[in-house]
DNA sequence: CGAAGACATCGATGATTGTCAATGTCTCAT
DNA sequence: ATGAGACATTGACAATCATCGATGTCTTCG
């Protein structure tokens, strides 16, 4: 004989009782959208120049170069970034500006947290 | 006239050297393999699962119910999870116990750090 | 006004992904 | 040996995504 489990079919019903202690499906689709906008390297990186900027914020034209990739993938990537919370965009000018948000990111990472 | 930028076609260079105190592009593709395992609602879900059970450890027999997705789909997600690193997986006789890898999970969040 | 530049949006395309039915492999009990 | 159960793998398909060229919108300068 074997030592744990205890499935459905050998008795009455699961010994363990997993569903306790665990968020719903709605918290983890909305944590899933969170770790998606991360889920890309050229996102992460325009995350990190954006971050590391003078001043915390960045002018999107200086952000295409380095990514080394064209205008409106930049753009695109921005976007999602933005529609997640993780950056906030303010436009002046011609020129869009970038900023951090540390909320959206402190939350994610509390999601994280042991 | 404008107060700050100065793009590539506004005279020398870039004012802002944005390239500084940055990851470079393996680390980011690294990164973004571990939040993409994340960007996924089954599978924090079954990290939830895993992580809250008794033991710390979950047969995987008991997470296929609680996902609500077929046993391939439920197996699929955890080879994900497995694959990068964030669970580990131990076969013992006909069952597959899997357990959370806290050390991945840090990795992660720490990367989140402000 | 008209031209130029910065950025977003659109449309298309190739690649990746989530999902499941079917099947395979392995272990245990009879 | 044979059957059953647990889990992984395969193959297929629809959906999503990353990417880019083309185009549109808006602002600024002359």
């Amino acid at each position: 004989m074997v030592t744990r489990p205890a499935s459905k079919k050998s008795g009455t019903t699961c010994c363990v009782p997993l569903r306790d202690a665990t968020f719903d499906d709605a918290s983890a689709v909305a944590l899933a959208a969170g770790f998606a906008a991360l889920a890309d390297p050229a996102r992460l990186r325009l995350l990190s120049l954006i971050s590391c900027a003078p001043g915390g914020e960045a002018c999107a034209c200086d952000l295409i170069e380095p990514i080394g990739k064209s205008q409106p993938t930049v753009s695109h990537h921005l976007k999602v970034l933005t529609d997640a919370g993780l950056v906030q965009r303010e436009k002046r000018g011609v020129w869009a500006w970038y900023r951090a948000n540390p909320q959206t990111l402190d939350r994610l990472r509390s999601a994280l947290a042991q």
